[in-house]
This record gives structure tokens, C-alpha cells and sequence, in this order.
DNA sequence: TATGAATGAGAATTCATTCAT
DNA sequence: GATGAATGAATTCTCATTCAT
């Protein structure tokens, strides 16, 4: 019987619901301001069974960084292999991509620079830490080769594609988070797509070689 | 005589002993890994007296952002303020101080990340808040208006000049960030002012009207 | 058919099993850092599983005594009624097993000054820690009468035998734990043997009427 | 004046203070299942005060071997130097003093042993550890020495000093504590005394040459 | 019999902050 | 202005034990 695979299947399910309530709290309230009581509470647990689920705080807090980071990966890949697409449209489509799931998943933001920050995560689970690093890498080089590419085919200014990679990484991250920061105080009008559309624009119109 | 500007000397001196110790402390270990304990001792002080010198922890914290943000804006005023500069001598001369106080002041753009991550800063002194959000928004001004200026001559775009200036600080912030968190994995070498140099050009030259 | 021994066979073998598991565990970290999960991993169980065969985990705990308590009650008593072998013949062998089975069983030792120790066993099964006592007392008292019947004979100094067994019952325990621990800080060499024979012989020549 | 000394002053007395509600706990309840609050409420302070005295529970539960050990060392020494005492006197007189210092202060055994049965100590302070080991060899040296003495003298029949010891110290500790355990069960006689001081009879006369 | 998810109650710490001196 | 002892509230984490499956 597939009673075994149910409960694989339980668990898993399981481990998303806690991972859910956890990343609506850590938005809203920041990573130390949250504490594993009220996401206990969210998911109708105790703060113990969720220890069945993460080892600690920390690693439930950085396992939300993989949802999205890998779903960032997927699509990127998607993009750079669909080989119907000329470097443009490929540069493009992974920008929106980007711009999506960060989006939707705000939490892969802030989760990033709290990693950056490096604050108090010391007790962290080093290999799921390498692991986010890794797609990060991975997925900022399908990025990197387009730009390569880009730049032998004559279409870009000659530069390191990883460059123009990072530059793009940090742009939208830059922007995403002053943004926020700033709908924080005066909420009135949200001006992140507008912005991050007219930065790739410069960045794009900057990057391109004028013939 | 002038005892009480001795002793007020005194106080200031204080004050900022204390912020340079707190803000070592916080760049390395981050905010809420850092006791004031520790930053007591480091200035051979007790906790208690630290207390003398600011409401609490979040206001310390927050005043090391005020050091940089008043420097970044003299910078910045003093440049915009040059009519001996065009307004691509300006724009490079802001770009060049933005990265000297942002290299000299690492702390700076952890604290606005700080802030901006929202992180258990529900106590956090309003009036000082306002200040440094006041300081940030009038920075960029400056900038925005060069930008206007340079729209208005025909040398950029046309876009809002404020929308240049978001840009232009997300695009720092962002990559300053990245940068180093990649130098945390591998120290071997620091490509933040080549990446920054080189997102500007790309910036730049994206913002130029091509003639 | 047997099936019904086979199963009480195999869930004795089993309460075996967890027991050695847990003796294991016991001696190298000490009762409170042992947890029923990694006596359940030990054997491929679950923790729920052990509630099967034990009680709880003070039971488990102190049915380890059992087995060495056995053990030594049967040889003692097995030499006592040995009447080839004269008083002092008895007294060097039950020294002699008593040796080997705490030296085989140190477990023994501990869980009987774990018990001493009164440390947070209070739910124990009373039944059982009665068992043990009587076991102990019974064993000793095999010794206490082969004193009596030395004493009588004129070959000891007269005291009570009992007395004679509680020393000697001390000697051995008091001497195995300290030598445990000096082991412990510098393991080079092992005097457990050497000390207790030679406190032995002491006692002995200490107990003989000199003629 | 002499104000700051008047605070270490109190400083020490609450230090001593603490341990004295936390020796009498653990001597009643065990270690485990004696709680810092409970400590803290009998010295009328809260859990978190006890940690500018003690670096956690452990310490403080391991420095109160330190008091007992100090005593028995300052006896031993006195004993030891006093020359109008010959050996048999000395002897005699250093064993009555172990258990006067036992007898008093049973948290002194209780915590050797806890200490032997490695139980749960990982976290504790090994320089404190180290003292205590330290105490002890030092205390048994000034008694190997006497018995040394005592076989250059003829007195004894010849063994190392050492091993003389080591006998004691295991006797009066197994002893102790087995007679402790019997108390337990039934607490109608207490014959610690006079078992301790017969088996020192036994010990003494098996120890001493037949002339 | 065994599983393993969940409980629940505790218990040790940690620290920003206060206040009498 | 400084001290430092004390507070107190919060919070993470641990496990023996239970129970539906």
C-alpha cells in the first residue's frame, strides 16, 4: 500500500504549511521579532513538533531561501536553453522572470541580505547555506553565458558577462529593497516595476553596442 | 570659563567613542548578536552609562547612521553647489563620494538594510528615524535635480531625475551588498570598485542621449 | 505449536538488546544525556517501541541492575554453598566474582550510585528497585554469614559479619569509582586490579585473629 | 573608603549565599531535578542574577565541591605538619577528619561521584574541574606521604604510600555512600560511623607490620 | 507490535534596561 | 556621570511520553 508514501507526502506537506506561516511572519515582522511560538500557533503546532520538521529556528528560516532561489534557477534555465530566443529577448525574459519571483516571494530578498548581514546566524546549516550559494552561482551563470554571448555576437559593449551578471543581481536587489524602504514610510504609491523597468532600460540601452 | 564646553567637549567625545565601538561590534556580528556588554567594555564603560549617552540600544544603533548620511550630504551639496562643474563632472564627483563614504562607512549601508529589513526596530526613536530618512531623501535630491538639469539640456533621456537617483542608489547599495557577501565566501579578491565603476559606465552611457 | 514461546523468545531477546543498547549509552554519557531516541536508533526501534518492554526510562534504567545483580547473587551464592572450600578459600573467590562482574558490568556500579544519588528517580518502579535491594542484601548476606562462620571458628576478629560485608562491599565499590576517575584524567594506566587486591589483602590481614 | 571593598565584600557573601541554598537543594533533590529558580527563590533572587555569580548551573553545582575540598586540604596539611604527631597518631587523626569534612558536607561526596558518573558535565568549567583534581591529589599526597613515613618507619607492611591512599579514600567513600543508600530504605540507624571506624580498624590493623 | 508525529511542560539562558549608591 | 547588581520578560530548545494508525 502506498500508506508510507502518504505520509512522505503528510510530512512534506507538512514542512510547506510551516514554511509558509514562517516567511508571512519573517516579512512582516523580521527574522528576530518572530518567534517559533506564533508560527507554531499559524500552523496549529506546538513550537516543539516544528523541531521534527527544522533542526532550529535558523535553518527553518533559511530553508525558505530555496523555494523561490530554485524556482529562479528553473526558469532561468528554461530561458537560456530555449534556443528559439535571440540574447535580447533571452536578457529580457530573465529580468521579468526575476522581477516575478522576487515579487512574489519577497522573502528571498530579505532572507539574502539577512544572510549578508550575517546576523547571528552562526548556528546556520552550513551545507543547506552552500546549497543556496550554489544555485545563486548557477543561476547567475546562465545569466553570465547570455552575456557572453551577447557581447561575441558583437551586441554588447565588450565586458566579463559575469560583470554585467552581478551588476544586474545587485540592481534589482539594490532596488527592490530601497523601494521597499521607502514604501515603508510614505505607502501611497508603489513605484517598483516602474523603476526596475526604466533601470534595465538604462542598463539595457548602456550595455548594448551602438552601431 | 569654559568648564561647561570642556565637559560638553568631553560628552561629545564620548558619544562618539561609544558609536565607533558599537559600530565595529555591529558590522561583525551584526545587530542583535552584539551586547552592551560588550560595547561597554570596549569602551571601559558599564552598560548603565551607555545609557547617559543614548535612550537605548535601537537609538545607538540608528545615530551611526547619521555620521555617514551628514557626510554624504555635505558631499553631495558641495558638489551640486559647483557651478564650475557640468552636470556629467557632478553626477561622476557624486558617484565617486557615494563610494568613498560607503567604503569608509560599511556600516551605514548594513544599518539601512537594518532598517529597511525592519527588524525589531519597533522602538526605535521616530524623530531620529525621520532625520535620517530626511537626510537620505534631500541626498538624493540633489542628485535628482542634476539629473533634471541634464535632461533639460538634452544630454540624458528624458525620465525624472528622481527616478535616476533611485536607481543610481539601489544600483550602489545592491551590488555594494552582493559584493560582499561574495567576498565572505571567497576573500581571495574585491571586485566592488571595478563592479561599480563598470555598472556606472553602462549606467551612464545608457542614460546619454546618444547624439 | 511453540509460536507463542517463539514470541516471548524473541521479545525477550529484544528487552536484551535494548538493554545493552542502553548500557551502553548509559556508561558513556551518563543517564540524563541519554535519550530514549538514541537507545530506540541503537536498535532500529522507535522510542514509542521501548514503552513495549519497559515502563519507562527509569525502568529501563534500573533493570540493568538486574542482570549483573543476578549474576553476582548466583555465583556468591554458589561458593557459599560450595562445602569443599573453607571460609577463607569462599571469601577470596565471592572477591574474585565480585571483581569480574563489575569489571565486566561497570554499569552496575554506576546505576547503583545513580540510585544513590537519588537524582530525579522518582517515578521509579518501586517493585523493581525493591528487587534490587533485596538481591543486594541477599547477596551480601551469603558473605556476612561466611564472616559469622569465620568468626566463630576463631578465625576472624570477632565482629558482626554483616559489618564485614558492608566493608568489603564499599572497599570494592569505593575503589572501582575512584580509580574510574583518575582513569578518566589520565588513562595510561589501569590500578583497578592491582588496588583492590592489595586493599584486599590489607582487609583480610586486618580481619584475621593473629594467632 | 572603603566602599568598593565593602561591595566586594557582599559580593562574596551573596556568592556563598547562593551556594549554600543550591548544596542543600541538590543534596535533597539531586542535581537534575534541582532548578535554578528554586535556587534563586531561596536566596530571594531571580534565576538570572545567579549568572553574575556563576557561569551557568554546572559551575556553581561544581564549586561547591571546592569549599569542602579546601577544608579537608587545610586539615590534612595541618596534620601532616604537625611534628609532635607521630605516624599512627597522624594517620588516625587525618581519618577522623575526612569524616568530619564528609560527614558535613555530603555534598562534597555526592558531587565527586556525580562528577565520576561523567553525567551531563560537558559544558562545565575545566579549570574548576582542574582545581578540584588538583585539591584532592594534593590532600592523598600529604597521606601517601605519612604512610610512606610510616613503612621507612617499619610500622607498615611495605606497599607505596600511594596505593595506602587511595584504599582510604575509596573505603570511606564507598562506605559512605552505600551506608547512605541503606539510610534511605530504612532510616531507623545510622552506622556510618561505626562501620567507617571499624573498617578503619580492620584497615589499620592489616596495615601495620606484626612485630 | 511498531511507528512517528505531536504534545506539553519545563528549564536554562540571555540581555536590555533600571536604579540605589 | 558612572557603577554594577538586579530584574523580568522573553525565547529557544529538549525530551519523556502518548496515541492514532
Amino acid at each position: 500500500m502506498g500508506s508510507k508514501e502518504r505520509r512522505i507526502r503528510e510530512k512534506e506537506w507538512r514542512r510547506k504549511q510551516i514554511q509558509e506561516a514562517a516567511g508571512r511572519l519573517f516579512i512582516n515582522k523580521g527574522y528576530n521579532s518572530t518567534t517559533l511560538e506564533e508560527i507554531a500557533d499559524m500552523v496549529e503546532l506546538t513550537p516543539g513538533a516544528i523541531y521534527r520538521h527544522f533542526k532550529n529556528k535558523e535553518e527553518l528560516f533559511t530553508s525558505l531561501l530555496m523555494i523561490p532561489m530554485k524556482n529562479l534557477y528553473n526558469q532561468t534555465k528554461k530561458i537560456y536553453n530555449n534556443h528559439t530566443l535571440d540574447v535580447e529577448d533571452k536578457i529580457i525574459k530573465i529580468k521579468e522572470s526575476f522581477f516575478n519571483v522576487i515579487q512574489e516571494d519577497q522573502l528571498m530578498i530579505r532572507t539574502t541580505f539577512h544572510l549578508q548581514l550575517g546576523d547571528s546566524l552562526s548556528t546556520i546549516n552550513h551545507e543547506l547555506l552552500g546549497d543556496i550559494n550554489d544555485l545563486t552561482q548557477k543561476t547567475l551563470k546562465f545569466l553570465a553565458d547570455v552575456f557572453d554571448e551577447g557581447v561575441s555576437q558583437g551586441k554588447f559593449v565588450p565586458r566579463k558577462g559575469a560583470i554585467y551578471a552581478d551588476m544586474f543581481w545587485g540592481i534589482i536587489t539594490g532596488i527592490f529593497m530601497y523601494e521597499e524602504a521607502k514604501k515603508k514610510i510614505n505607502p501611497s504609491k508603489d513605484f517598483l516595476k516602474e523603476t526596475i523597468d526604466q533601470a534595465f532600460d538604462i542598463f539595457f540601452s548602456g550595455a548594448k553596442l551602438k552601431s
